[in-house]
DNA sequence: CGCTCATTTGCTCATATGAGCACCATCGCC
DNA sequence: GGCGATGGTGCTCATATGAGCAAATGAGCG
């Protein structure tokens, strides 16, 4: 295409998508026939002239999705435009309601649902509809107890999933991570924690998000872990933490000994599950998404356009 | 609309522009007749849920170029697109293209063309093909002989221009602001310049950019004017200039003894010709277009997106 | 200069889309 | 509960558009 073409299709364009003509007109207009219109505006839309966006908080970006799913083996994805979006509270919002939307359109229901607590879960719960489902049950994959007094705690996340679905929450009455791995050991013994874990391990679903590894931590924010805990996790490669659980960018658990003291399923019963939704959208997410993804721990995944670009192209 | 058409009227819009399905396709899909697809669409649509922008360093905003006609009255309005603008030079490279083209594609052909100087008007000169025209000769309507030695000067611009149109130029050999009366007076009584004027004045189409009143200008560079007389022209409500006399919002002269030691065309000259077009963009100079507008100095304007928008709804 | 091959052009025809209209559900009103 | 009004729905039909193909154009080469 030369330069005469080039700029014909641009006028064509203009005439087309701006003035509502039929490609007839535009053919009069530039002394052209319809035919020739019709391949110019072809070209202009090919050549990436012409760009198309759905402006709405709603919207997503189904190409993105499919090269999602073909290109990381992901069985589903749904990626939220970033168009028009104007702070972080938004973009958190749109992945949230997207992944709110996406579990009350799931078939079949799950009976039994297990989740993970934080930031992106308590907003999903709150985006999701009352009676989203009919008797879905939940249950807590990871310890819990919150220490600070903010709503959205763990166990409010559950249990408004569970209200609005028309189920009951089980919680997992013990903190995230101990201090200790005897403790550890001793609550995981005990019989109402046992009983839990081993309900989280039969749930026909997971839904849980990943946190960055970074200061804005919940971890930090709850105390379970203190910046310094943080820096040095980083510098032995973590990028972010699944279920409490700190990865390096390959997805393997960067400190063994952190983790044997982590209370909840471990990541290798989270890759066994047949549905496991992971919620990850932020600039400050892309590195654990690429791990999350990389490493198989989610067979869906709900996020951002800017963070699904990172993971096809980045 | 309700809630939910508006949901679905988004998932049409992405199967639809995203997905390049029909809409029969997307009925299907969606259990949904295609004539309700077909409304759904059109609904988005006028909604402002899709927005389509063409993407070219040569595009242009015809809805804008019309409503600027239709509200503000000029005979004809050219303005770029500001998408994908990454910096000021771009934007000044853009709307001084968009001038040459409309120069070129100009019927019928000026004989005389009368030129102001500056920036603007020297990145026209450059952006002019070679043979844009034939047999035009230019000619200045304000005084120029540049104080400094930079390439852009008065008369490259104006020699550029006739050199490319085949056609000769005739320079106004006398600085732009003299610092006496009596001399500006001499100077203009002079044969050769009143000559030059006179040629000025009957010049078939007039091309002029207009300057902010702020200490980037022009005449602060050539030494003309000093940062501390630009303040009191702002000071007198000065929002820029006009081959180089000082207006305020309304079109008016701000300094009457100053506007009498400028050489050149007066505005009430440029107000009767046939053709005046001006080339005015950038963020720093909305409000002279406005002036500029406003009082009808020009016929054709030619300018940004974001400065159009401003004199229609700023 | 004439030939070949690749590209572009203008066409026919099938398909997709939008305008206009009859019909039907829903609602307020009696 | 009957009844007209209102708005939405599915249709017919005219129009706009895209796919595919044959003719025309023109560049390259003997």
């Amino acid at each position: 295409m030369d330069e005469i073409d080039e700029l014909l299709s641009i006028r064509a364009a203009e005439l087309y998508y701006e003035e509502n003509k039929t490609q007839d007109e535009i053919g009069q207009a530039l002394r052209l026939t319809r035919w020739k219109v019709g391949r110019l505006l072809a070209q202009a839309k090919q050549r990436g002239f012409i760009r198309i966006e759905i402006l709405h908080p709603r919207a997503r970006r189904l190409p993105i999705e499919r090269r999602l799913r073909d290109e990381r083996g992901l069985a589903d994805a749904i990626v939220v435009s970033t168009a028009g979006v104007s702070s972080p509270e938004e973009l958190q919002a749109r992945t949230a309601q997207a992944a709110a939307d996406y579990l009350t359109a799931l078939r079949p229901v799950p009976r039994t649902l297990g989740v993970s607590w934080g930031r992106t879960l308590f907003e999903i719960s709150q985006h999701l509809r009352q009676g989203w489902a009919t008797g879905v049950n939940v249950v807590q994959i990871n310890g819990g107890v919150s220490l600070n007094r903010r709503p959205g705690t763990a166990a409010a996340t559950a249990v408004a999933i569970a209200q609005k679905g028309g189920g009951s929450a089980t919680l997992l009455p013990s903190p995230a991570i101990l201090e200790r791995l005897e403790t550890k050991e001793a609550i995981e013994s005990d019989r109402v924690v046992a009983g839990v874990i081993e309900l989280a391990r039969s749930a026909d679903a997971y839904l849980f998000s990943a946190g960055a590894a970074d200061h804005s931590s919940v971890h930090v924010e709850s105390g379970y872990l203190s910046a310094p805990d943080v820096d040095l996790l980083v510098q032995k490669g973590a990028v972010g933490d699944v279920v409490g659980r700190y990865i390096d960018s390959d997805g393997n658990i960067v400190d063994p000994a952190l983790d044997a003291r982590t209370v909840g399923l471990t990541l290798d019963e989270l890759r066994k599950a047949q549905l496991a939704i992971a919620v990850i959208s932020g600039p400050g997410k892309h590195a654990v998404a690429d791990a999350v993804v990389r490493s198989r721990l989610c067979s869906v995944l709900v996020t951002d356009e800017a963070t699904a670009l990172h993971l096809l192209d980045g």
